[in-house]
DNA sequence: GCGACAG
DNA sequence: ATCTTGTCGC
């Protein structure tokens, strides 16, 4: 048995697992009826809303930073509360399995926060990543939204092609795409079945480039396109944008601590060693 | 077999 | 995700 059969047997055996796992929360997971009263919202938009996102040590396999960031109405832009923490990832990406790598520490700096500051619990949390838009109908915003039961929006910067659900970037794609002219407008990505499972949305006017929103927990996709639209200033969400930015800003702080602490404990280069020989 | 592959 | 600076354009 050679090295690389090894490593697909293990992926497949994880897999099979996380199969049965994903199967548990998903009966969790809770999809208001699209026209059912417009959930609480009803055409407001939430005062709080939260964004998680993880970076990651360059060169490492499973150093990462989490961050929890809770933005505030009007404009979201303003940090109201905000948590980042080192973490070790214990599970390898792989591609339909994003939540199993990232989903528990999200969870875990999100629980810490509804226990220290209940009432800065946001009433929507955006997540880096698909919801329903999902092989499996169940992304990293379903996963984390079930774990934490927090109304959640899967926002990814890329699409997730499923071409076997019909979901592709095709001629049809390009075309829908292309023709996004205003922030607002949409391209409904349906899969064979001819359900949406989610939007390729336009959210300012410099951006070419859409996001895909899909709904996670406790959300209708309506309600979803809403609220991302409200609280992006550029592309990418506020409340994820910022999350982004300040683990990014940790762990480049801590990558550059390690150098300095490096080059004072290493000795200096010897240059009269260099013709020594 | 080939290409695709959220983060 | 990350490796990476400047550069073209509004």
């Amino acid at each position: 048995m050679d090295h690389q059969s090894k490593l697909d047997n293990n992926v497949t055996a994880r897999r099979a697992a996380w199969d049965l796992e994903r199967e548990n929360l998903q009966q969790r997971l809770i999809l208001p009826e699209e026209n059912a009263e417009e959930e609480k919202l009803e055409g407001s938009l939430p005062n709080l809303v939260g964004g998680v996102d993880l970076s990651f040590v360059p060169g490492d396999e499973s150093g990462a930073c989490a961050a929890y960031v809770i933005c505030q109405a009007p404009n979201y832009q303003q940090i109201i509360w905000q948590r980042t923490r080192m973490i070790t990832l214990t599970a390898p990406y792989i591609p339909g399995y994003l939540a199993f790598r990232e989903a528990e520490p999200l969870a875990q700096l999100i629980q810490e926060q509804k226990t220290e500051r209940p009432e800065l619990t946001p009433e929507m949390l955006l997540v880096d990543g698909n919801g329903l838009l999902h092989p499996h109908r169940f992304g990293l915003a379903c996963h984390l939204g079930v774990l934490v039961d927090l109304p959640c929006i899967g926002v990814a910067k890329n699409l997730f092609q499923m071409s076997d659900e019909g979901i592709l970037r095709d001629q049809q794609y390009h075309t829908g795409v292309r023709d996004l002219r205003e922030p607002g407008q949409v391209f409904p990505l349906m899969d064979t079945s001819g359900r949406i499972l989610g939007l390729a949305l336009k959210t300012t006017a410099q951006s070419s480039k859409p996001v895909f929103v899909s709904v996670g927990h406790r959300v209708t996709l309506n309600t979803a396109k809403r609220v991302v639209l409200a609280v992006s200033t550029y592309r990418v969400p506020e409340p994820i944008r910022h999350a982004d930015m300040i683990s990014r800003e940790f762990i480049r702080q801590r990558v550059n601590a390690e150098k300095v602490f490096n080059a004072l404990a290493k000795p200096p280069p010897d240059p009269s060693r260099l013709r020594a020989d």
